[in-house]
DNA sequence: ATTGACAGATGACACCGTGTCATTTATAAT
DNA sequence: ATTATAAATGACACGGTGTCATCTGTCAAT
C-alpha cells in the first residue's frame, strides 16, 4: 500500500506518477520494470519515489488494484443486470474485459499483466474472494447469485463454483496473450467451458 | 534450453550445478534469484554459467521441466491404473504431488514455484497440452481416457475437460502455499470441485 | 517577524548483480 | 609438433536498487 505521503500529494502529481508507471509496466512486465525509468518519466527525484511507495511491487499492485476494483464493480453490476444468473454474468464479464482491454491505449500493460498472472497477482485481482467463504468480497457476490438455477447443496459448493468460473475466465484471457488467440476464439472457448460446467462432465 | 556445452559436461558437474540452482531457487523465487549465488555455490566461474545456459530463466525452466516430465509420466501411469477414469487419475495425481512435494528437502522450491506460477510457468509444467488439441502431449492423454463415462460430444469438449481438471489441480496446490492450507483441506477442496464438475452446475 | 519543529524532497552514494569479451587453457585432429 | 577448435575464466562496464544526510517549505506559537 502507498504511504500516506502519496495520498497527500496533489492529484495531478499522483496522476503523473501513475501514468509513468503505466508506461513502464506496459513496456516490460513487473519483474523487468525499473524504478529509474519511472522516476525519469515522471520527472521526480528517485528518493521521492521511496517516500511514496515501499518498492516497485507496492506501486504496481496499487495501479493494478485500481483496475481490479473497476472490474469487481462491473461484475456486481452484471450480476444484477442478469438477475443473478452467474453464467450470463461471467460470460458478459469476459467479453467486457476483452473489449475494454483492447480499447485501452495501454493494451501492452494487460498483456504483460496476464502473461505473468501468478497467484500473487490473481489475489490482487480477485481479492480475497478467491480465498475464503468468509470474505466480504465473496459475500457480496453470493447474495446476488440466483441459486435456484444452480445445482448446489450448500454455501461451500457455491463458493467453489464462483471461484472456478472466475479463474477459468482469467485463464482464458491469459492464454489469449500466451498464444495469441483472437477474442472470438477466447469467448468461444470460455463458452464451451461454461457449457461443460453447466451440464456436468459425467455421463448420465 | 541448455547449450550443448552443458550436456558435454560430466554428469557430476551437471548435478553440482543443478543442486546449486535448486538451492537458490528454494531460497527465493525466480525473479529474485541471482546467478552470482548459483555460481558461488557451485564453485564455477561466472563466465562458465553463460557457456551452459542462456540466462537465469533458461536454467530455471530446465530444472522445472525435469520435475514436470516426471509428473507427466506419473499422470499417464495413473490414467492406465484407473482404466482411463480421468477423475480418479487427477485426484490421485493431486495427492501424489502433494506428498512428493512435502517429502522433498526442497519444499521451498515448490512453494516459490507455485506462488509464482504464471502462464509462462504453467506452460512449462503442462507443456503444450494446455494450448492445442493437436499437441502430442494431449493426444497421448486423450487416447488413454475412457470417454464412455464422460458427457462429451467431441474432441474439443474432451480437451477442455482435461485442461480444466488439470488447471484446477494446479490452482489448488498453488493456493495451498498462498494461504497455508493443509494437504487434507486442499484435497477436500479439489474433491468438491471435481464433484461439482462431474454433476454439473446447473439445476435439473 | 522570528523561531522552532517537522514533514517532505532531493540526489549522491555504496552496494550488488548482469552479461560480455579478450585472454587463457584444454582437447583433438593431422 | 602444430594447428584448429572448443571451453573456461574473471575483470569490467553498465545499470539498477534502496538509503541517508542534507536541504526546503510550511505552519503554529510566541
Amino acid at each position: 500500500m502507498p504511504r500516506q505521503t502519496f495520498y497527500n500529494l496533489p492529484i495531478e502529481k499522483q496522476e503523473v506518477l501513475i501514468e509513468a508507471g503505466e508506461k513502464e509496466f506496459s513496456r516490460v512486465p513487473l519483474f523487468e520494470a525499473s524504478i529509474a525509468n519511472i522516476v525519469k518519466e515522471a520527472g521526480i527525484p528517485r528518493g521521492s519515489f521511496y517516500q511514496y511507495f515501499q518498492d516497485k511491487e507496492d506501486f504496481y499492485f496499487y495501479i493494478l488494484n485500481q483496475y481490479a476494483d473497476e472490474k469487481r464493480k462491473r461484475f456486481i453490476r452484471l450480476l444484477e443486470k442478469h438477475d443473478g444468473n452467474i453464467f450470463y454474468a461471467v460470460s458478459d464479464l469476459c467479453e467486457d474485459l476483452l473489449i475494454r482491454i483492447d480499447r485501452k491505449n495501454d493494451k501492452q500493460f494487460f498483456k504483460n499483466m496476464f502473461l505473468h498472472l501468478d497467484f500473487e497477482t490473481e489475489r490482487a485481482f480477485l481479492s480475497d474472494m478467491n480465498y475464503s467463504v468468509l470474505s466480504e468480497q465473496y459475500k457480496e457476490v453470493r447474495d446476488l447469485v440466483d441459486t435456484t438455477i444452480l445445482n448446489v447443496k450448500n454455501d461451500e459448493e457455491l463458493f467453489h463454483m464462483i471461484q472456478m468460473l472466475l479463474s477459468m475466465m482469467l485463464g482464458n484471457i491469459a492464454r489469449k496473450y500466451a498464444v495469441n488467440i483472437p477474442n472470438e476464439k477466447v469467448l468461444h472457448n470460455f463458452t464451451t467451458q461454461i457449457n461443460l460446467m453447466k451440464k456436468g462432465f459425467k455421463a448420465k
